[in-house]
DNA sequence: CGTCTATTTGAATGTACTCAAAAGCGGTGG
DNA sequence: CCACCGCTTTTGAGTACATTCAAATAGACG
């Protein structure tokens, strides 16, 4: 299993020993998924809270009119999951659907609370994880209010440049909140504004 | 100090014996504040968590036209802060106003980060709130772009019926992310409805 | 080269906004 | 008790921004 990705991100927080490391990774599954393949339909419940090791993601609502709602894009060195289903094990209103083909480092709701008993390091770990995660989306819904669409899509652009490389068009549109169409004219007039 | 409320809510998640409660208290401020009155002001580093005891705030985000986003609201038993700005102690630009006089239990940058050397089950407290909070926000952002005006409006009456008893309607306006003018063509539509 | 998918274009439409003005609704003071 | 004030909500006309739908174009891959 390819551990180094994980554990690396886990050090900038907090410390483990080796004890501790074997185990984190006795609770965890390593998993391959294709381009294509799902880690969570909506309807389901989220079994797994999942670490991307490689690969790309994309975590996405469909309405009742069966338009796609893309919420958060996930690559490496990210967590996925629908935390609301995860945390309660309830039925998920997402899906999260892979882009490319990825690998990830699962771990179950089960897994996840023995791992906060044997090892509360870990609770410091995800208080932190979460509270950057919230931070970000609170930012996330003042900017979807304060900016109009042209300077959210800078902005994405230059905060996420790497995901903007890797996702097609349609789907950066649907995360912004706005069809392919109005995307491609808004791309048309930034070229005509440089 | 009223300690009751705080000590209610936390005791849902983690127990504190005699000596932790009182540890916690140690590094608490009790403040009440006037209807109108800041606790955060945009542009300022936020200083506080602030869980209420009593009364009712607006976040909101002041953008380059002047005009103002709310983003959240808090009532009894919530917690409210510029979390970005308050975890890593940078200006904030989000506001912070009491729409009440309104009383808070407040925890500074600092001495929360003591607490959880002192008491690491605090870890698992705020880490139980911020997973919360996440899920709460990313279901947010879902329905703010899966459900049209009307609806997204009728989910907050059934969601926060005391914020919206409370709250002039157009702030609510600003909640949603729409005028107020035209929450109340919205909200006349609704009655002939009927 | 042909097929499939993604992006662009244009015309018509609709949703939500702006601005200005009127109406409603407490509270306060004469 | 009612008149006035400040604040909130409602109304209406005109407008801007984003959408829909259909069709054309561009790109990727076998």
């Amino acid at each position: 299993m390819n551990k180094q990705s994980l554990l690396d991100y886990i050090a900038k927080d907090i410390n483990l020993n080796d004890k501790e490391e074997s185990m984190l990774f006795s609770k965890a599954k390593l998993r391959r998924y294709l381009k294509g393949q799902f880690l969570v339909q909506q309807g389901d419940t989220c079994k797994y809270i999942s670490f991307v090791n490689s690969g790309c993601l994309k975590t996405f609502h469909v309405d009742d009119e069966g338009r796609e709602h893309i919420t958060r894009f996930a690559i490496e060195n990210w967590w996925t999951a629908d935390l609301g289903s995860f945390i309660e094990q309830i039925p998920s209103d997402c899906n999260v659907q892979c882009i490319e083909n990825t690998e990830v480092v699962q771990f179950s709701s089960e897994s996840l609370t023995e791992l906060y008993l044997q090892i509360p390091k870990l609770e410091r770990l995800f208080r932190i994880i979460f509270q950057k995660a919230f931070a970000a989306s609170e930012k996330r819904v003042i900017r979807n209010f304060s900016l109009n669409v042209k300077e959210n899509y800078l902005l994405f652009r230059k905060q996420y440049p790497k995901i903007e490389q890797r996702v097609p068009q349609y789907m950066i549109a649907s995360y912004l909140g706005i069809t392919k169409e109005f995307l491609s004219k808004i791309r048309k007039q930034l070229i005509h504004e440089q």
